[in-house]
DNA sequence: CTTGAAATTTAGAGGTT
DNA sequence: AACCTCTAAATTTCAAG
């Protein structure tokens, strides 16, 4: 106990790992990013660690904020939602104050898979996946374009989307 | 009309449960959306079925393809990638012929995260992670531009990157 | 196809070197 | 701080409705 220090933490993003990341837990990162249900003991046999050892590391890495969450990756097109799209927004120079309130507002959209909120020309880009392009259409015109704080959009079908995940981290 | 059209399916994104997926998938499918490590006892617990018959489930929606994975979600931050852009790529139309030759190239590129290929104005974008703006700069200087297929790129820097699960499927 | 229980494997905690 | 052992819980297999 006596563990008075370590505490507050706002909310930031500040490592709390100082700065560290051994070798050992970038291996334990790259494996439970291509199999999050990896069983521990082969994670551990795999790093050279003891399956006790492997377990903490796996858990501070969590507590730490470091791994945010396992997930499952499903099929958009199994789902019924075969058509994907790339909208570009852009906002209103009077609308960019309280961009987070617009950003939920995207988030609550249907088939909303992503948003990305980017320095240039564009404001937004949000990911979507919809059954097909008159769903497309409708969200566009329906629930993007008229919003009074929308200036324009630009859509780009997606051919093809692929998720890269690197050997080393 | 009958269907001869279109190009020959060969590749096979085909449905192999032809339109199937009971409400207990959906719900199956949402659950490991949002933790993937969620215990099958729980997961059956939540859906109201056996233990047993859960396990099948997950299993016939892996073997069927609707479940592509399980992946950890790290925070590029904290591995050293606290900078993230979106590179807009244009190539070349005589270029344009082999696009998985060049999709590949990319997918090998230091801290690219996903890439899009799409329609419109654009050919490719490609969402990434790095260290700092050097890097960034080092990125699309010696490894894009430079490419003899790339006719231009856009550099966007990415404020923030939300990805939205939502409730329902 | 679903259910229920058994056997193997795994996770997580405590104590030791 | 990493390793070993132990208990509890999970996954997976098997048989039956």
């Amino acid at each position: 106990m006596t563990n008075d220090s370590s505490a507050a933490d706002f909310s930031s993003v500040v490592p709390k790992e100082r700065r560290g990341l051994d070798p050992v837990d970038r291996r334990i990162l790259e494996l439970l990013q291509e199999d999050a249900r990896m069983p521990n003991n082969a994670i551990a046999a795999a790093v050279g660690v003891a399956p006790s050892t492997c377990h903490g590391r796996i858990r501070a890495l969590q507590d730490s904020g470091v791994i945010r969450g396992f997930h499952a990756d499903v099929d958009p097109a199994a789902t019924g939602r075969g058509l994907q799209a790339m909208i570009a927004i852009r906002l209103h120079a009077h609308a960019r104050s309280n961009l987070a309130t617009f950003k939920d507002y995207l988030a609550r959209l249907p088939g909303v898979e992503s948003i990305f909120f980017v320095t240039g020309d564009r404001d937004f880009l949000i990911h979507v996946a919809l059954s097909d392009s008159e769903a497309l259409r409708d969200l566009v015109a329906h629930n993007i374009s008229v919003h009074p704080e929308v200036a324009g959009t630009n859509t780009s079908v997606i051919f093809e989307y692929v998720s890269v995940r690197r050997p080393a981290g």
